[in-house]
DNA sequence: TAGTGGTCTAGACCACCCC
DNA sequence: GGGTGGTCTAGACCACTAG
């Protein structure tokens, strides 16, 4: 627990906690609802200021592991809850946790330039180069849904159709390959019918309902990087954590 | 800027600076994608500790508000992007932003005791006494949403019909009538074919798509408070904002 | 009243970006 | 090299909860 000596990695020290308390309570050594130690006890323990100890515990807190009461203690989320904050966001991780096999199986793949609509909302001039992949995820084989990607890269950067289907997940691309990290997305989420095009993909009924979903994700300096359109079949649930207030 | 004093509604410190700082972003004093003052510059201007300034930014990050780039300074975020931010999770919000007036008309008021799967959803026991409201949301009038919430309330509390219409509201009346603050909300959101009582209730057509959102609201505590269905027609966005990124 | 989390401080050093 | 945000410390006091 000392980022100084061996900078190798160089894990700030409340990452390093939290790996620690995160492991602990998915290991099952500390039991649902029961509190944690106090943070001076643990501070003392780890031999890192209390601060710290704060900084790891608001790190679980955010990712649904861990919750504390003022007054009262830091206690553990229940299992069931704890799995269903896991399933946000990631569609692979979502479908390991249903006991499903995910799956993608590429349909388009190309450079295209960017029309009105999408140099808008990725917020580029009309007519750069994009990155247009067109994919059908699918759990166990069986197709449930379909994305639109256009994803707008630094210049000098690009992948293959080929690192994609060995990849299995765009995101992963991303983020191991490219150096790009995702930071913030915004969605847009509504019902369409679905069209010829979808019931042949998806294997629905003619007139079936479907999940639209439209983001915009963007990097960690809040550019513009991707614009995706997704749709579902009704047998697909999208999972959400709401931590925003303004007053429904 | 002195909580010690006056502790007249003792709000700390980094909080008032974060309302100063969203003041003046909101009313144009500083331009979008600006660099705020560096940290340590509005420490020594508002007399407070640098951390306590880190502490007023990542509120400000937290709400889409401005972003911070290592080495380079905290920027503010771009106008549309904040609009979209602030959206976010709340009706009534979302559709004044888009120049609407929200509404609501409530069609069932009721105590029922809880069924197997509601009681299992809210962590209680069969039978337990809940609160059943069922509201048809509108926006300038016209029908675009049904809400069926099941809410349970500590032992001895509760509200009026009339209390809730005059609201216009049921957060604002958790918030302000029973002092009950939601913290954090699980989602599960998927498409579904409006049956006969929603074509009549939304006015829409036969065989249209609804978006299908079952949400579970809970506490500070993260005790479960509320199970609400809601089923919106292809007219209806909702908004919503990715932080996580498991590996989609 | 004892114990817990929440806020605040002052200062130090590191990591990153850009000139 | 100079300036920025990111991490870490040690200690103080406040606010809330529970026995």
């Amino acid at each position: 627990m000392d980022p100084t000596q061996s900078n190798e990695a160089a894990v700030p020290l409340y990452k390093q906690l939290a790996d620690t308390l995160r492991q602990q309570i998915e290991s099952g050594e500390l039991n649902d609802q029961e509190p944690l130690a106090p943070e001076r006890e643990l501070a003392l323990h780890y031999k890192v200021s209390r601060d710290t100890v704060r900084k790891a515990i608001r790190l679980l807190d955010e990712e649904g592991m861990i919750y504390s009461d003022h007054g009262r203690g830091t206690f553990i989320t229940s299992a069931p809850l704890r799995d269903m904050a896991k399933a946000i966001g990631s569609f692979t991780l979502d479908t390991l946790r249903r006991g499903g096999v995910p799956g993608q199986k590429v349909l388009v793949f190309e450079k295209v330039t960017a029309g009105m609509a999408i140099a808008s909302v990725l917020n580029i001039k009309p007519d750069t180069v994009l990155h247009h992949v067109k994919r059908v995820r699918l759990i166990d084989g069986e197709p449930i849904g379909i994305q639109d990607s256009w994803l707008c890269l630094p210049k000098g950067q690009g992948f293959s159709r080929e690192q994609l289907e060995r990849k299995g997940s765009l995101y992963r691309l991303l983020v191991e390959d490219l150096q790009i990290q995702p930071s913030v997305a915004l969605e847009s989420i509504g019902s369409i019918l679905a069209c010829e095009q979808d019931v042949a993909l998806l294997n629905l009924d003619k007139g079936a309902p479907l999940l639209l979903c439209e983001r915009v994700t963007m990097s960690e300096r809040r550019v513009p990087i991707e614009y995706c359109e997704m749709r579902y079949g009704p047998s697909y649930r999208y999972k959400n954590k709401v931590t925003q207030w303004g007053g429904n």
